[in-house]
DNA sequence: GCGTGTCGCTACATTAAATGTAGCAACTGG
DNA sequence: CCAGTTGCTACATTTAATGTAGCGACACGC
């Protein structure tokens, strides 16, 4: 079982072991990432709309991001500004399920 | 649209809204949070064995992860080392999609 | 009851990533 | 020409993650 990387894709982490869960878990782990494709999941928003909906990250991250999603091709820019692509609204679509555990959790497990 | 916190759970970023889901998503979207959770799939793992499974993550972050994640009820310390709780299964059951999501992505958007 | 080995966990110095502020070039109206 | 927007970048500061080492506690064999 070798250490080093081997079909990783170019700057994901966390895949070395060549099965591709662990470069979108990688992907998706970095900050504001998921919280990106969620608040899309409407429509597309122009980077500064983008912006505010996620409570003004810095757009250096925000461009950070973005073009990683662009490059996993999850987002795409429009002339509507930024959108999920097909497969990203699939990407959405699979944690659709999420929203629904994430109101049982904060009754269960509140604070 | 008020900018301070309203319901923010302690420590959780992102959660302004009161949503759940952004807490959610938060604590998903740190480094190793959702690889942590894949690896404990299968049964629990003692801390050695889990940090041999995420790659040899940092003790440091494995254990803040371990911390958080034990807070937020998802993983648990028994007798047979740190292990999926009911909730834990159930949020892993929710991104069992995202597996089948991302052999068709690197499929599609493959490198 | 002294080594060896493991467990969960922590200290700490180093390196990498995220933040916040400012501002650019390009385009679209007045 | 000017004011307002777009996507995007520079850069100094702050925060988070990494890597190495090692602690105290518990379980073995001896």
């Amino acid at each position: 079982m070798p250490k080093q990387a081997a079909t990783a894709r170019p700057g994901v982490r966390g895949s070395r072991s060549g099965r591709p869960i662990m470069a979108l878990l990688d992907l998706l782990g970095r900050r504001w990432t998921l919280r990106i494709v969620w608040e899309l999941r409407e429509g597309a928003l122009t980077s500064r709309a983008l912006r505010a909906a996620c409570d003004e990250v810095s757009p250096t991250i925000l461009q950070t991001r973005l073009t990683e999603l662009r490059e996993a091709g999850f987002v795409e820019l429009t002339d509507d500004g930024y959108g999920l692509t097909a497969l990203g609204r699939e990407l959405f679509a699979t944690f659709t399920p999420l929203n629904r555990f994430a109101e049982r959790w904060s009754r269960q497990a509140g604070s």
